[in-house]
DNA sequence: CTACATGCAAAGAGTTTGCATCCGC
DNA sequence: GCGGATGCAAACTCTTTGCATGTAG
């Protein structure tokens, strides 16, 4: 989940904006995420090594690499929403309702069910970050166990 | 979309809990929405009749018709929610970017999908109110018309 | 008459904004 | 040095909670 390759420092500068080192910090404290992060997740990263940076700013931040999209965001309901770094390929994700566990849902799984709908109600699905709530495989085992 | 037909009277009486004039009015408000309908909107239409009612109350009684089963919500993302007078057979939505009306997905078109992922990964997707946006018909036609 | 509900106000959490200062370019 | 970015604090919105009063059953 490296940002290394995103070439970000000049995606930033080319339009006139600056690489201060917070925002540097905040792209790699989402990269540890290694995959997705809560805003206290990358705030805590953030502050561990640099103390001083402020909530405002990590705000303010994440609004401004989305934008570049450079970060996108998805919103799993219920004011849990999470940052990841930008990928080519848009991918999903399968949220456990028991542990919270997250997982992932490749593309080329969801890309068949968009162009069923589209085929049978002319509607273009347009969704680079799908959220699906279940129970995860672990929890599921869990379940059967204990009644 | 009407909920005469839920005996939600009853439903609210068997477990000891009350029927006040207020929770009338918030179920007709969510079926004037005629489908989804936000808090504000609710919140606006209950007003209309009774000024006196309060936000907390509100608030108190969307999470009570929710435990009780007889509204779902769903949640949009970007701090979007909508209500709805809960129904017998889950049933989801296609949301367009350009214009916000809203389509109905059949449930029959969804469950194939999930059982795949089932199949799959092992994970039991249990989503009874999917919301997916996109362009919807008129607009893909509109946006041909004028690149 | 009893316990659940309501209205009110105040507290709480999460996020945004105005402004002086700072610093990348 | 210019203009964007930061840190700080205050403001703001949205939601929840405690409590006295009201009222459905």
């Amino acid at each position: 989940m490296s940002h290394e390759n995103l070439d970000y420092q000049n995606r930033i500068r080319k339009q006139g904006f600056r690489l201060t080192p917070q925002r540097q910090m905040i792209l790699d404290a989402i990269c540890e995420g290694g995959g997705h992060t809560t805003f206290d997740e990358i705030f805590a990263r953030v502050q561990a090594k640099a103390p001083a940076v402020h909530k405002a700013t990590l705000y303010r931040n994440l609004e401004f690499l989305c934008d570049l999209r450079l970060v996108v965001s998805a919103d799993l309901g219920a004011g849990r929403k999470v940052y990841e770094i930008c990928h080519a390929t848009p991918h999903h994700h399968l949220v456990c309702r028991e542990c919270g566990k997250i997982e992932e849902l490749a593309h080329h799984t969801v890309e068949p069910f968009f162009a069923q709908i589209e085929a049978a109600q002319n509607f273009a699905v347009d969704m680079d970050h799908l959220i699906l709530f279940g129970t995860c495989p672990d929890c599921r085992n869990n379940q059967d166990k204990s009644p």
